[in-house]
DNA sequence: GAGGTGACGACCC
DNA sequence: TGGGTCGCCACCT
């Protein structure tokens, strides 16, 4: 696989599996991740993709830069919010409750690594 | 084949 | 400090 078929989508899917249970990410943090910050909204799209793709991607701990449940209406009715409440997020007006909190970014990880 | 849309974000004025 | 505009890349029509 040495080609250049590298495309973010699949970075995406791999950040966004990487969330750790109870925490949450938002669209710029992978982006930025990526190195694609102005992508943002491709993740979003890639989100979208998620349900088509294998193995499925939590989109549902992925949220706005805001914590608002963007995605909320294409999971369908409100069972990303139910997702996040039962991972022990509390989610209000459809937003995160202490984004900041539960808030995870890719490449800081939980324990260490030799980031860079 | 081409154009428009899209679950956002950053930059500019 | 806030509001407005552009950018990004892939998928759909």
């Amino acid at each position: 696989m040495s080609k250049k078929s590298d495309s973010f989508f699949p970075k995406v899917y791999n950040v966004a599996r990487k969330i750790p249970f109870g925490r949450v990410t938002t669209y710029g943090a992978i982006a930025r991740y990526l190195g694609t910050a102005r992508s943002a909204r491709m993740v979003g799209w890639a989100m979208n993709q998620c349900g088509n793709v294998r193995p499925a991607v939590p989109a549902h701990r992925v949220v706005n830069r805001n914590g608002l449940l963007t995605g909320k209406h294409h999971f369908g009715s409100d069972l990303m919010q139910q997702l996040l409440e039962n991972e022990g997020i509390k989610i209000e007006e459809n937003r995160v409750v202490d984004l900041k909190k539960v808030l995870w970014e890719p490449g800081k990880k939980q324990g260490k690594a030799k980031r860079r």
